[in-house]
DNA sequence: CTTTCTCAATGAGTTTATATCATGAATTGG
DNA sequence: CCAATTCATGATATAAACTCATTGAGAAAG
């Protein structure tokens, strides 16, 4: 779809509903505070669409499983192993939905979702794959001859590189190196690959789940900025309801995740290199 | 919109989601359960989208003033009265939407609203505009001689046509007429011009607000089949918001529409009839 | 201050999607 | 058994939607 088409259909838009969506300022254009309410509305009933449809299509046993999955854990770790699973079970199409937030599971839009969480309880099956191992992770460039930062304190010095969805992360990080409550509001992101990148390009230091950034690390775009890790107490369950545990595709998906969270995760750092080069 | 376009699409809206929204049984089809289910949370969805497009297109004062009215009431009473509104304010145009059930003042779907109903309390600024005489109607061939009943028992000899909003109607009219609980289940209508055909056909005797059955009375195609009528306790209003109480269109409306409530709107049918004549 | 660059709007043209008409198959009611 | 009703479908027309290329207006860079 081009920049064209959607100019035309924004036009078209606010000539339908008689009132301007945009203020037109120039170079840009912004939503009026019209224009974002419809967007709310609208958009949230174009979600319950989708949500609905998704609903339909995955209610029926078509050998599609559907699985919505916390955006960069599914990027760097489970599409990785997929091919895995297909080769263990080629009728089985597995159909992987970026997806935070609280799960819909009883609604039926997907079959399971994986999410960073507590231990969770209710009505839903829940499957423990992995904890994970965070670290203060920069540019070695940031680094003095590129060794770890000896005082706890020089980690203050630069920008401290935030997560949306985990707000406690470095104030958990820094108590636990013996610092203070964080400075200064810090730039954050939505996902650990845009924090990633983020840090590779220099901007800062961050906290990563070390096994989502295997390659940087290995690679040595990413360095260790202290010599510590923590082990957060949330981690990563498989969840369904119990419907849908009957389901042969689910049981199928459990047994092998099962196996594939089990192997390690997180290979020596020299290993890795030596399949880079 | 033809009958072959819709089943062009119901065709391919089963093939994207990969399942069948109907069952073909020779010469109909009906929903299958998830049709049922998608259906309903997609023509939820759908009038969301419509709610909000409402909502935008009247939150700016584009001189269109929009009436969500109960449907007999606004056939019957306001429309034919609106061309005397008209009149007096050329520059407003009234947008007349039928609708039953709660109303969603608040979103701003529609400026205002006519609902029959209790005295209503709350946030909400209501005026009264009139209350109704309910008369037990049907076709004068059902009469002997054209003459009502002696005897309230005779009512219960033919089918009693209900309205499907006011399960309470005919269990207060026969009570009121000293008679036991409604014998049957009944056949029942969702508007009052349904239930008005259907008594005009002989179906059987239906109760009906008189002042929305003027032209039947009038010209002999509905009679009272007994000489008794009763005023419920629930009356029409005129309902809005506190904001929306400051806009001219709403003033100049209200204003109106109390003078319009205030004529005689049942004229005597001897009167009606000479006019048709 | 000029130039360059970016971004949204627009004109023209083309492809695609969507509806229509007419017909066919299947079923049911009189 | 025939007529009527109902949904599906093939061919065709048309309107809608999208793209490309360009323009004009600002903002950023030189």
């Amino acid at each position: 779809m081009t920049q064209g088409a959607v100019s035309r259909l924004i036009q078209s838009l606010e000539e339908d509903l008689g009132l301007k969506l945009f203020t037109r300022e120039g170079r840009g254009l912004s939503l009026t505070p019209a224009g974002e309410i419809y967007h709310r509305e609208v958009s949230d009933a174009i979600d319950r669409i989708g949500a609905a449809s998704r609903a339909a299509r995955y209610s029926v046993d078509s050998g599609i499983l559907s699985i919505s999955a916390v955006p960069t854990f599914a990027m760097r770790w489970l599409i990785p192993k997929l091919p895995d699973f297909q080769a263990v079970h080629p009728d089985i199409l597995v159909d992987v939905i970026a997806g935070d937030g609280p799960t819909n599971l009883a609604l039926g839009e997907y079959h399971l979702a994986i999410r960073f969480c507590e231990p969770p309880f209710g009505d839903v099956v829940a499957q423990r794959l992995m904890s994970e191992e965070v670290g203060a992770l920069c540019a070695p460039a940031l680094l003095r001859n590129g060794r770890p930062f000896e005082r706890p304190e020089d980690l203050l010095r630069f920008p401290l590189l935030g997560h949306s969805t985990r707000p406690e992360a470095w104030p958990d990080f820094l108590s636990a190196m013996g610092l203070g409550p964080l400075p200064a509001p810090k730039p954050s992101f939505e996902h650990f690959f845009m924090l990633a990148e983020a840090a590779v390009a220099g901007m800062g230091i961050a906290l990563i789940p070390l096994f989502l950034v295997r390659d940087e690390l290995a690679a040595g775009r990413l360095v260790q900025a202290v010599p510590m890790t923590i082990r957060p107490r949330r981690a990563y369950y498989l969840l369904h309801n119990r419907p849908a545990g009957q389901m042969r595709m689910v049981r199928a998906f459990k047994s092998w995740i099962r196996r594939a969270a089990a192997e390690p995760s997180s290979r020596p750092p020299v290993a890795r290199a030596g399949q880079e080069a």
